[in-house]
DNA sequence: TTCTAATCGAGACGGTACGTCGTGTCTTCTT
DNA sequence: AAGAAGACACGACGTACCGTCTCGATTAGAA
């Protein structure tokens, strides 16, 4: 399921077209609901009803509800900034980025229940790998030259302990978040250069 | 919900008495199912069933899916270690107490499930803090003299991180635990005192 | 299924006892909405909001949509009269009770639906005969000494040509349902015995 | 709806032309299926696909699934044969023909779906007297010189006893068609002309 | 030759019903 | 009082079919 392949499909395809832009609102309002009513509170008819659509529309895009979840987290996390500085710096920032989206718009139960349901489901594994951890290790790893298990395993510090934060206080604090943002600092630059 | 408070309870009541140690055979049944099919995957009357209980029984004695859950899990995490040696190798040995825990027999995917409805109950948030945390967190910050705020983040990284990389790849191997350990213990120990 | 084995269960059953009366209630519900609606336009929610119960319990109790609509068929033409007159006249009776049933009281389109329903599903067919069909030939045969065969075949005379009739024009009239009376009356009856 | 009417239609239109034969194939291709899987169980496109046609070609010809029935149905049913003897001998072969075609081909379970649909359309009702019962009755009714009445009510005692022993019985033996020809003779040749 | 228009294959779409599953509550009899 | 048993209300899931729609591609007669 690639956003871009369904997105961007070659224009000469045969039959109706879908819907333009229905990826693009469903994914959307599937972030927003969530947000809202929390991964299992949001049903998929929810979903259709807020983009006009109906529920066989989504059922023919994505194969489950963890599959268009997964997608909708992608649109937010899938994507790390290309502006970023070189140098030490912009090492902080793109963590902090990882930080702030996890934090950020009512990701968090969202991004709460795929992994819930990636832990049985290893397409949703896969997906998660594909569409959100490979491309911020990627980025990391090839512009700074970092080991990419070091990576990964920064980013899975980051995500794993801010959601666990948020399963047992109800909430991501700004504390919360930079506390976290220092210990995956000391794991990206070596133990001597945080300060 | 305290298991001991249930079991244990006045002893001379009217009526028919509580079919004796029910309640750990419940929660071992819980620990086991849950390892073998999945929070989701399992159900409240394959608990019941599994053993030679009534689903009614089970909701006499917790109050929902989730709060038998955490019971569940504070029978694996909830008694950290109380023979550790003082010092660093002591200290190494509790955050590897957490770690085995959290890999062993099946607590992982038990662990997601009640972690994810936490995010969306507050009652078991604070089931897990009590149960399950406060115990780890008061051993450690009493024993070797450590700021509670900092037990609590190594608490969080070393869960989070594991959970997240479960939903990563399926499974948490031994040099994921390794370095998961390392990390809660330059947290711990400072920035110098680990090798 | 059995209405009988249902209703009258013994009483001595575990658990809570069904909802008493459901059974009669869902069964009239059912004629009542085909009558309005049409078969394929009544939905199984819609009966189980008109008795006020769910959905689920409904098929607790019918397997399908189909078997519930057999069932309640045979609450209207699953028990012919029994105090009908020795000799001819009470044979004319039987085979009017036969007719009027079908005409009456919305039945028809209820009738049609397991009909088309019951060509393709052998529990279906197997039901309308043992819960139909068999009630009217037995009483028949046995009471005014005909055979079966010749039974059988004047009830089905009589139910398909009125249901073929209502397929062609819409509606069963009177004049229609006296003159199959008559066929049947004949098959029955004999070549020479009716005026 | 009128396939002559169709096929034939005013040669010099513009655009392109149909699909020769196109429509002689649909209705071949709805006869075989509805007999293989049912009337429900046959999709438009199931049809569509089976000629290699769309199914928007399909509903630009016919406006629903019930009338390209009942247009499948004519094709079998709508045309009594025209060389019958003159005589009782022809009539009973004129009856013999329907209850052949009735019996013949997979067109029963055809017939019984268009029949359901007619009881709650009135325009398959009139489809189904214009295309099929018509034909029938006319040709009786102007060679015999008998009451159109008597016809219409013979045709519906063979197709309606016919399909309602469908129901029952998974299927019409050689015997129900000759008890069924027997009674549709009587009625037409009156009480005493039948052996 | 170019224009115009009906038809075709293809497939997405909105809507609606189906039958299933799981949670947590309830009601009964039994211990 | 507690238990075993099981019915119950509720609500979501994912599937199937109908009939409609919107494309690009044909294929003719008309201009």
């Amino acid at each position: 399921v690639l956003t871009e392949g369904r997105t961007m499909a070659v224009k000469t395809r045969k039959g109706r077209p879908r819907r333009a832009g229905l990826d693009a609102e469903v994914l959307a309002a599937t972030v927003d609901l969530v947000a809202a009513d929390g991964y299992a509170g949001t049903t998929l008819d929810d979903v259709a009803g807020a983009v006009g659509a109906a529920k066989t529309t989504l059922y023919r895009r994505w194969p489950s509800k963890g599959e268009l979840a997964v997608d909708a987290l992608a649109t937010v996390l899938g994507t790390p900034p290309t502006d970023l500085p070189p140098g030490p710096d912009g090492l902080r920032a793109a963590i902090d980025w990882l930080v702030a989206g996890v934090r950020g718009g009512g990701v968090q139960r969202l991004l709460l229940g795929v992994v819930t349901e990636a832990a049985d489901n290893p397409k949703l594994r896969a997906g998660l790998r594909t569409r959100m951890r490979d491309p911020f290790t990627r980025r990391l790893a090839s512009d700074w030259d970092l080991p990419r298990k070091d990576v990964d395993l920064a980013f899975d510090v980051v995500v794993g302990t801010l959601l666990h934060r948020l399963a047992m206080t109800g909430r991501i604090t700004t504390a919360d978040a930079k506390a976290v943002s220092e210990v995956a600092g000391h794991l990206l630059f070596g133990t001597d250069s945080m300060s």
